[in-house]
RNA sequence: GCCUCGGUAGCUCAGCGGUAGAGCAGGGGACUCAUAAGCCCUUGGUCGCAAGUUCGAUUCUUGCCCGAGGCACCA
């Protein structure tokens, strides 16, 4: 009955556009630490995405394009789903929100916080943009338009009845939160930002929405839908069973962590949390905000026709190279800039280099002088305690989703197994004829190379793989990090093979300099 | 306009009170198991600018300049 599965989520993306690498980033990040968690502790992992389906964008993005719109967001479902596969995202649950669980659980919700009296009637009158489904104030108005530098539309005067979210009631209790939690919105830059917001006072939400009708209609009131965020939001809970099937629901909530980006950081770390209290549910535990990444300092927008598909890059880098690389570039959390000559220059150093020939070296050498078959070694290896360190760093790092730490750990020594190499000189130890130093070295290189492919392999899932197969093991690479990842573990006799290398080198055409 | 974050070697980024670090790139060298990869040595920085606090500041404070972003569409 208690929580016991590491709960962790992404964002729901809009459908009303394709995906680009920016959603590809978070759900990268997200899979990583999904993969962490199936192979170590007890294993029970529940990664949950989604799509957001409603709102009147969709619904006027599938008229223009003669269709209805849940043609239209069926169809956009399967692209967001490539990109998914392309990669490599292994997520345990897709949630909708034109899913009948999901609408019926959120008009629940509803109804319940309209009886508490969380959610209240009350007369909204303002400036309201059509196209952004947005009250303004007043103030914020440029020339009497919208001030969505994207929108820029004339906004109209509206006064209609509609329902409050009455979040104001919950400040004091969520800046208790902050100032208890100092930890639970991250990075720190996200939680000054939110607690400034905060401090600065919150005006209740208005929820309903008179004039959408692709939405969640409003309990007793067909006339009228849920606002698109607080239908979304909810996703979080009502794909883990809330409240139709709360068994389920124990078992996962609260969720452990909702990997956002960081402009979406309000609605998840004070309307969401406030929500939750009023529902007298738990809050997550984490709120974690990643930064853009950007393309030579510029946030990729269609505007500036800068955007770039998971597709491109992965058909110059490949899957794993695009995880890699986009996680080893800066510090989670923070916007970084990428660009093709740095990354090509990267893959070949780290991935081609460094991983992929290391890993090719070794079996090589194990087939030239044993046949591939792993000698049996005739003392403990003075690597191991530099292994079990980076294990230690590695899982202390994730564990703080600090994704370019734990790499760096990994890469630490995928290095210190190269400078073995030429410390031992195997070439020379099989020209000499010291079988027993040769054996000593070739299996402290495999058993190295496997420790590798088993920590490497919540980032580069298929090339860890490959190298787990080449070395004959069974399974997930390094399932579970507690048993396998013990010195020594790799069994002498052990028939490898020398698989076909893992990043084939990627040939620049030099510009003139 | 208000708020947040950043400005550190050619590039991408760490560090954040004791006169600067990594990786890559560049230069030189010895080797050959390997994806001409790996290894060793090495060039390279007034830590955005200016004041202040301090015995001492890249590190703290203030102001300014530049960049990016948020301000209820958007990873």
């Amino acid at each position: 009955m208690p929580k016991d599965t590491f709960y962790l989520t992404t964002p729901l993306y809009y459908t009303q556009g394709d995906p680009h690498i920016g959603h590809g980033y978070t759900s990268i990040a997200a899979d990583v630490l999904a993969r962490f968690h199936r192979v170590t502790g007890d294993g029970k992992v529940h990664f949950l995405t989604g799509t957001d389906e409603h709102a009147q964008k969709i619904a006027d993005a599938a008229t223009a394009i003669g269709k209805t719109p849940k043609q239209f967001v069926d169809d956009m479902l399967e692209r967001w789903k490539a990109q998914w596969q392309a990669l490599d995202i292994s997520y345990d649950q897709i949630i909708r929100t034109t899913d009948a669980d999901h609408k019926a659980a959120v008009q629940s919700i509803f109804a319940r916080l309209r009886e508490s009296g969380d959610i209240a009637s009350g007369k909204y009158e303002g400036w309201y943009c059509r196209n952004d489904e947005t009250f303004w104030v007043e103030s914020k108005l440029i020339d009497g338009r919208c001030p969505n530098p994207e929108c820029r539309r004339p906004v109209e005067w509206v006064s209609e009845d509609a329902w409050f979210f009455k979040q104001s009631r919950y400040r004091d209790r969520l800046i208790e939160h902050f100032r208890a939690n100092p930890d639970w919105v991250r990075p720190q830059s996200a939680y000054n930002e939110m607690m400034a917001i905060l401090e600065g006072g919150l005006e209740d939400l208005c929820v309903s929405r008179s004039a959408v009708s692709w939405g969640i209609p409003i309990p007793d009131e067909p006339g009228s839908t849920i606002y698109v965020w607080f239908d979304a939001i909810c996703n979080y809970i009502t794909a883990a069973g809330y409240p139709h099937d709360l068994a389920r629901f124990e078992h996962l909530w609260p969720a452990n962590v909702h990997l956002i980006g960081k402009e979406i950081a309000r609605f998840h770390t004070i309307i969401w949390p406030a929500i939750l209290m009023a529902l007298g549910l738990p809050l997550p535990h984490l709120v974690f905000a990643n930064g853009w990444i950007t393309m030579g300092g510029i946030k990729m927008s269609k505007s500036l026709g800068n955007i770039v598909s998971a597709a491109e890059l992965i058909e110059r880098y490949s899957v794993d190279g695009v995880r890699y690389l986009l996680l080893s570039q800066a510090t989670y959390g923070t916007d970084f800039s990428i660009s093709d000559e740095q990354m090509v220059r990267r893959y070949n150093a780290d991935l081609a280099n460094d991983l992929g020939n290391l890993v090719q070296r070794t079996l090589s050498m194990l087939a030239r002088y044993r046949d591939g078959k792993v000698p049996s070694p005739s003392r403990t290896s003075e690597l191991a305690r530099g292994f079990e360190s980076a294990r230690d760093g590695a899982s202390t790092s994730l564990h703080a989703l600090d994704f370019r730490g734990a790499l760096g750990w990994i890469w630490g020594r995928v290095a210190e197994l190269n400078l073995h190499v030429e410390r031992t000189k195997p070439w020379e130890l099989a020209k000499r004829g010291d079988d027993r130093a040769l054996d000593d070295v070739l299996y402290e290189l495999c058993e190295g190379v496997r420790w590798i492919s088993a920590l490497a392999y919540p980032f580069i899932p298929t090339t860890s793989e490959a190298i787990w197969r080449a070395l004959a093991q069974d399974g997930l690479p390094g399932k579970f990090w507690e048993r396998e990842l013990q010195w020594a573990k790799l069994a002498a006799g052990t028939q490898t093979n020398v698989p076909p290398a893992l990043f084939p080198r990627i040939e620049v055409q030099d510009a003139v300099s």
